[in-house]
DNA sequence: ACGCTGTTGCGTGCTGGTCGCGTTTTGATA
DNA sequence: TATCAAAACGCGACCAGCACGCAACAGCGT
């Protein structure tokens, strides 16, 4: 799962992924040092799945480096946090997400199914200038998921209205 | 948003939302039994502050039963989601906060300072359409709340961008 | 190659909440 | 009003997700 750190980013087809090596330069700009954990974690975020949690994480560094601990995770993702590099994301009760900076997004969750909806970056808008009209306010809709019921759920609860499983 | 349900009840004085008394009786509608512990629950949340968290309702409780327990608590408000009568929503990292689904609305939290705006019933109309209309989504957009930055916050900040809070 | 200091592994602790169990209480029925 | 099954309770153990303190280790400027 770990093709060489090349240097050239040969496209994700969904987006512009930066490459573990310009994640790792933003790391030395920002003072920080490159271990072995810490680029693994920033691999994994690059390589892996869309939406991982913290223990996801940890267990796609342990693949390749079995003495990895969790707080090491932990403390990682705080400081490529604190960096700029990653964010994450709350998209239910459960664990956080993270993602990296550059692929930030919003995020409509179904409480029914719990299928997770990439939110288009233009839905926020209105509500943001409102709220920034009216209250003055500067909406950051990223961190947590916005609830409701998929396209799916909803044909399929006409008239029977099952349990929330999100919420 | 709140219907004077006085109706017979001989009145707390602070009037306003549904009385404990009409609540109790959703739940005998709802076929639960009606408890020392869970009428408390509903005394602290038509009375106490405007967000309690399960731990400040507890807090209430105990006040007058000193001897109630927390997973009583806690399973209370469980029953009392299942049947209708609260909703409860997440302001921040912390612990969950639960009001009457009579009251149900909107969150704007501040990152910085972490003051919580309640979002005006409409603000959310155009995303919710827009949801609706582009992605079939229908949202329920009152269960986590949305982040940003306040009015305050935002004049202060002019110029340096100190470190959410609330993420 | 050295040494300063950031980082790691490890254990431990905390918050917020759930669960199983034996006992108490509720409220429908007699 | 007494009876009694089932609902709810008190209690403690337990869980997930994460934070922290410490000693050992390792990155990287010199």
């Amino acid at each position: 799962m770990l093709p060489p750190g090349d240097g050239g980013s040969h496209g994700y087809p969904w987006g512009m992924s930066s490459t573990v090596d310009e994640l790792v330069a933003q790391l030395r700009d920002g003072g920080s040092r490159v271990t072995t954990a810490r680029r693994l974690v920033l691999t994994a975020l690059v390589k892996g799945a869309h939406h991982p949690t913290a223990e996801e994480l940890l267990v796609a560094v342990r693949a390749l480096a079995p003495d990895v601990h969790a707080s090491t995770v932990y403390r990682n993702l705080e400081e490529l946090e604190r960096l700029g590099v990653v964010v994450h994301t709350h998209l239910g009760h459960g664990a956080a997400t993270y993602h990296l900076a550059t692929e930030a997004h919003g995020h409509l969750v179904c409480e029914v199914c719990g299928a997770t909806v990439e939110a288009p970056e233009d839905l926020f808008e209105a509500m943001a200038q409102g709220a920034k009209r009216r209250l003055g306010f500067e909406l950051r809709p990223y961190h947590f998921a916005v609830l409701g019921v998929c396209a799916d759920c909803a044909a399929l609860s006409d008239g029977a209205d099952p349990e929330p499983s999100v919420g």
